[in-house]
DNA sequence: AAATTATTGCGACAGATTTGCAAATATAAT
DNA sequence: ATTATATTTGCAAATCTGTCGCAATAATTT
């Protein structure tokens, strides 16, 4: 729903918005965190493994995308000039990831730390760890 | 110099501190994040490939160790037991990766705001991205 | 010391990511 | 619209990363 924002970040970058790009895209947007194994899968038949590659990889450069580490495995998804900013919490026990909006407070007290530390913040990840809302009641039955 | 926790650690496990795992140990004591590439190097000629790889494993597991994201790669630094709980600034230009101590503050504010989402949470992870001090005076000639 | 158990090295291997290059597409110039 | 130019994509091969089985070594127990 919002290619008109892609294809402007594209072309302000000297890249223009291909059939390919705009499949990548959608299959990211409003979904959880992808890893590349499944972008790969469901892009079977249409798209190559490499040009995925290649296109995430211009995507992140282009702040239209970051990556996410889960344990050893990384997944995709939009940037916050899509989704807007937000943190994570990630369940220990089923593995699912929620999104937590992100909260004034907590971002002014985060910059603020590291500009104390005589340090230039330009932006962050939390990523939280526990139990989900669902893990959490099943395990104190 | 905490080879007495980390052998009290593996005991507690049932394994024992090796002088394969103590080399290990020390590669990580003291240093920034390592890759594993960089261990491995590092470790070129007295360990092999695969035994670096089951170590960390086993370091993990046991909480001696943990993976940082760095991009779509990730380090391995000493855990919160040896090193104490803190956040990391990344430079963006330079590389380095400095500590940041934590914050009482900080870390009651991001607990609140998962148990208020209804998770419950038990650790996490903050990266900070942005210029250290020495990029940020360069910068700002 | 002998027996038992844990740890390590050494390939071989599977999966993930990258690369070179030719074919296909898109964009710019007649 | 056609031709020239630059960008993007697919395909195959190469490289890198992390894993596994198994025999050799080292540590622990009897
Ligand atoms: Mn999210
Ligand atoms: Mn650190
Ligand atoms: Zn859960
Ligand atoms: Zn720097």
């Amino acid at each position: 729903m919002q290619h008109s924002t892609l294809k402007a970040i594209l072309k302000k970058n000297g890249s223009s918005l291909t059939r390919t790009r705009r499949l990548i895209f959608d299959l990211l947007d409003g979904q959880d965190p992808q890893s590349m194994q499944v972008l790969i899968s469901r892009a079977a038949g249409q798209l190559d493994r490499a040009t995925i590659y290649r296109t995430i990889e211009l995507f992140e450069r282009l702040g239209i995308v970051h990556r996410l580490n889960i344990g050893w495995k990384y997944k995709i998804e939009l940037s916050d000039v899509f989704t807007g900013h937000h943190h994570h919490l990630h369940c220990s026990k089923c593995g699912k990831i929620l999104d937590l909006p992100s909260n004034p407070m907590l971002e002014t007290m985060i910059d603020t730390l590291a500009t104390k530390a005589e340090f230039a913040p330009r932006n962050h990840i939390l990523e939280i760890y526990g139990l989900c809302p669902a893990c959490k009641q099943a395990g104190s039955k």
